[in-house]
DNA sequence: AGCACGCCGACT
DNA sequence: GTCGGCGTGCTC
């Protein structure tokens, strides 16, 4: 596959990339501002400008007929639009600090790898508050979080002034009098209009608002929290067990605790690639600015098996890089695949750096939140930043460090909009700015593996586990075909082994895991007499049941319908539902184990906020004795108590035409298998079972022997014959139309073009266009066309050239550039 | 993408 | 006589 990094090599990438030097308008002449703006168009937008501005400004301008934020790319002398045209810029926001060079050369390299305008790429990465001209006087004033508190003596005024009609207003009051203090959100949670309301009750004297900054509101934090369970008071030491992999001696002081040799190894390599880039740096001339001639610091793939102890190599290499000598407030940068996760490691990090500033990024923060932690990064008060995919694109001026936790995971693809790799843009920033990335994973993917097998990454292998209690699980199969040829009961999907290893757990009283990779009830409905099924109107897809809110629900467009009591097209009443799902799963289990206290955990008992945490909450206390779950319930969570692990049915995976389909499988079962690892049973480790009817095909020989490292090999090779990622190229065009004709159309006419002589080159292979597997969500017809070649920067020029050729098209149909696709 | 302007059908 | 359908055209 085609990687960002690989465009980052110095030969490549380090002349495109390099941004237009600054050209300081010149006094008397009319300055051009060339700015960025967030439009599909590619190019950039002239502006005449009257005052001083730098790379990288924020400025507001006119825009048609509105008014919009773009960033000022390039300063220049002459434009070659015509001066009539040449508006003004409005404003400069002349307080916030520009935004440097290599966060512009970061979104210059994304916006060429990726095929789109750099306005396209820039102005998303900035969070929409800072995007508001209206907001930028609050804005920095704010430094930390606000937080609103009753002014001293006002208590009683304020409840008589705030009538009890008033419900929301009254809420709010009360919210303040019980809290003490309240921060917007937590204020907004309480009363929609609270923006407006604690803006009154302030002139009014009543209430005060104070501003926390960032230090103090870490502990804060804690505090709450640690308030919040009086009851529990092990907590945060628990959480911190159950977090990091192996860290069950908590109890001794942070940073003092023997590592196994492979971690010290880890540690001792990142130390050793910290330390170079620092003297590097101290070392570097400023007069040679751009020339990277230092030698780059490659990628680490830390290489662990669950539960080897990778978050503590985490922990021990931002420690070192925080103290980076050539710069007094180094910055780290720690992405995860997930939201879901981010609370977790967010506890071990404060836990670890009390003293040092952390902030989160990722889509679940409210606005005004989530302008404040970029500030807080983009200022350099925030030392540490975890976050998910998207705070990759963050301003962080100070960087020394990247850690790509389970680097491997799909989550760290955008699928909508700008379709990035968050691994590889990590990969290039880190690159560019010359430091250590850190790729952590117990199943890498197979680019990155590849990679360390050539020794483009340096492989920090982690074979043994921290914790010398803890053993790998036994991992054994249950082969449905013998089941079903002994004629022994299979009871909704459950085969009496797996019924007996539950029932021994409860007996034990020890929690099971079954994990099965499909929600709802039953994916679909059918009529036994006229075959009649459930399918979605819009989509081509199954509408499935979804048995507590009895309703059928498209997964793909969310349709929904009420359960029909008759057959639509014969009126037969015997509608039967075809399949399984986490709800049936957990139906059966009921039936069979009437006392036994269940959960399930899917995208559809966790759709309120809170409501995954509260349930994995249950887990952790033992509240729960057969846990029921899709992969949500793979990533990230240490289920202390779980000694077996069940997998309902992995089967349709393992002959899927996706090509990456049994890499993601076994990715998947490893993660899965690894929450029954931790917690060994007195007589002997977890166990994993797997319910399959190809119990003899590859891929369970190599998870039964916990062997990452052959199953990898296996799979290259089959991938290196077969001419697939990563050892070709890719890219996909897709178009979408609400005729599939058209779709169609658009794509022939594409390949038409990349066979003009202008952009012929026979290493490029285009395939033929195909209708999409899933042709049809929400009334649109989609089809995709794979251009593919060995060599990237082949590839790389000829998108560039056609993709130009495609935009000056005129047809009936949407469609979009994906390089890098996950899915094909 | 927005957001105009721009000409043709069913409503006060 | 107006509100509004989405066709096409532009944004420095």
């Amino acid at each position: 596959m085609t990687r960002a990094d690989d465009l980052s090599e110095p030969s490549v990438a380090s002349h495109d990339d390099a941004l237009a030097p600054a050209a300081p308008p010149r006094a008397g002449t009319p300055a051009i501002a060339r700015v960025a703006l967030d439009t599909p168009l590619i190019t950039l937008f002239d502006y005449r400008l009257d005052q001083a501005a730098s790379l990288g400004q924020l400025v507001q301008v006119p825009f048609g007929r509105r008014q919009v934020v773009g960033v000022v790319w390039e300063l220049t002398q002459r434009s070659e639009v015509a001066p009539a045209k040449l508006r003004e810029v409005t404003s400069v926001w002349h307080e916030l600090p520009p935004l440097g060079d290599d966060w512009r050369e970061l979104m210059q390299f994304a916006s060429r790898y990726y095929q789109r305008g750099i306005g396209e790429v820039a102005l998303p990465a900035i969070p929409g508050h800072l995007r508001t001209p209206m907001r930028w006087p609050r804005l920095l004033a704010q430094r930390g979080v606000q937080r609103f508190r009753i002014a001293d003596g006002a208590l009683s005024t304020l409840m008589e002034n705030v009538p009890a009609r008033l419900r929301a207003q009254r809420r709010l009051a009360e919210g303040l009098a019980q809290a003490g203090t309240l921060d917007a959100d937590e204020a907004k949670a309480l009363c929609a209009k609270a923006a407006d309301v604690l803006k009154q009750w302030a002139a009014a004297g009543w209430v005060v608002v104070e501003t926390v900054p960032f230090h103090e509101t870490v502990r804060d934090a804690e505090d709450a929290e640690d308030a919040e369970r009086p009851d529990d008071g092990d907590a945060s030491s628990s959480t911190l067990a159950e977090v990091l992999d192996d860290d069950v001696d908590s109890a001794s002081p942070p940073g003092t605790k023997t590592l196994t040799v492979g971690q010290a190894d880890a540690v001792g390599a990142i130390h050793d690639a910290l330390i170079a880039a620092g003297a590097q740096r101290l070392d570097k001339t400023p007069t040679t600015d751009d020339a990277p001639d230092t030698p780059a610091c490659p990628p680490f793939l830390l290489y662990g098996v669950t539960g080897s102890g990778k978050t503590e190599v985490y922990l021990r290499a931002v420690a070192e890089a925080l103290h980076t000598r050539d710069v007094r407030d180094a910055q780290v940068l720690v992405l995860v695949p997930e939201i879901n996760l981010t609370p977790q490691l967010e506890g071990v990090f404060r836990a670890r750096f009390p003293d040092e500033t952390l902030v989160t990024l990722h889509s679940g923060l409210a606005e005004g939140e989530r302008a404040r932690h970029w500030l807080a990064a983009h200022r350099g008060e925030a030392r540490i930043v975890l976050g998910t995919r998207l705070a990759v694109m963050a301003s962080l001026p100070h960087l020394r460090l990247i850690v790509v936790d389970e680097e491997h995971d799909p989550s760290y693809k955008q699928q909508e909009g700008l379709r990035y790799s968050a691994r590889d843009l990590a990969i290039w920033r880190a690159n560019r700015l010359r430091i250590p990335v850190v790729l952590g994973s117990a199943t890498p993917s197979l680019d990155s593996w590849n990679r360390a097998e050539q020794g483009r990454y340096v492989r920090l292998a982690m074979p043994e586990r921290a914790t010398p209690d803890a053993v790998l699980p036994r991992v054994s199969l249950i082969d449905m075909e013998i089941e079903r040829k002994r004629q022994r009961v299979v009871h909704e999907g459950l085969s009496q082994p797996l019924l007996a290893a539950i029932r021994a757990r409860l007996e034990a009283g020890e929690q099971s895991l079954l994990f099965l990779n499909r929600r709802g009830y039953a994916p679909v409905l059918n009529c036994d007499a006229c075959g009649w099924i459930s399918d979605c109107r819009r989509c081509s897809a199954h509408m499935v049941l979804h048995k507590p809110e009895r309703r059928l629900r498209c997964h793909h467009c969310g349709a929904e319908s009420r359960i029909p009591h008759a057959c639509p097209d014969c009126g037969n009443l015997d509608l039967a539902p075809l399949g399984r799902g986490t709800q049936r799963i957990e139906e059966a289990l009921a039936e069979h184990f009437p006392d036994a206290r269940l959960a399930r955990i899917d995208a559809d008992s966790t759709r309120r906020k809170g409501s995954a945490q509260a349930l994995f909450a249950q887990v952790h206390a033992g509240e729960v004795d057969i846990l029921i779950g899709t992969q949500m319930v793979a990533k990230g969570h240490d289920f202390r108590n779980v000694t077996l692990v069940g997998v309902v049915n992995a089967d349709s995976a393992l002959f899927s035409h996706d090509f990456r389909a049994a890499e993601r499988l076994f990715a998947q079962l490893m993660q899965v298998a690894g929450r029954a690892g931790r917690a060994a049973r007195a007589d002997g480790p977890g166990d994993v079972l797997i319910q399959t009817r190809y119990a003899s095909h590859p891929l369970f020989a190599s998870l039964m022997r916990h062997d990452y490292a052959g199953f990898a090999a296996q799979q290259l090779e089959e991938r290196r014959v077969a001419l697939l990622p990563p050892y070709t190229h890719q890219a996909l065009l897709r178009a979408e139309a609400r005729k599939l004709d058209d779709a169609m159309a658009f794509l022939k006419q594409a390949r038409e073009i990349a066979a003009t002589p202008a952009l012929n080159d026979p290493r490029i292979s285009l395939w033929d266009p195909v209708p999409m597997t899933m042709v049809r969500i929400a009334g649109t017809d989609r089809a995709q066309l794979v251009v593919e070649s060995p060599h990237r920067g082949a590839l790389q020029r000829f998108l560039t050239q056609w993709m130009s050729e495609l935009r000056a098209l005129k047809a009936p149909v949407r469609w979009h550039l994906e390089v890098d696709p996950l899915e094909i």
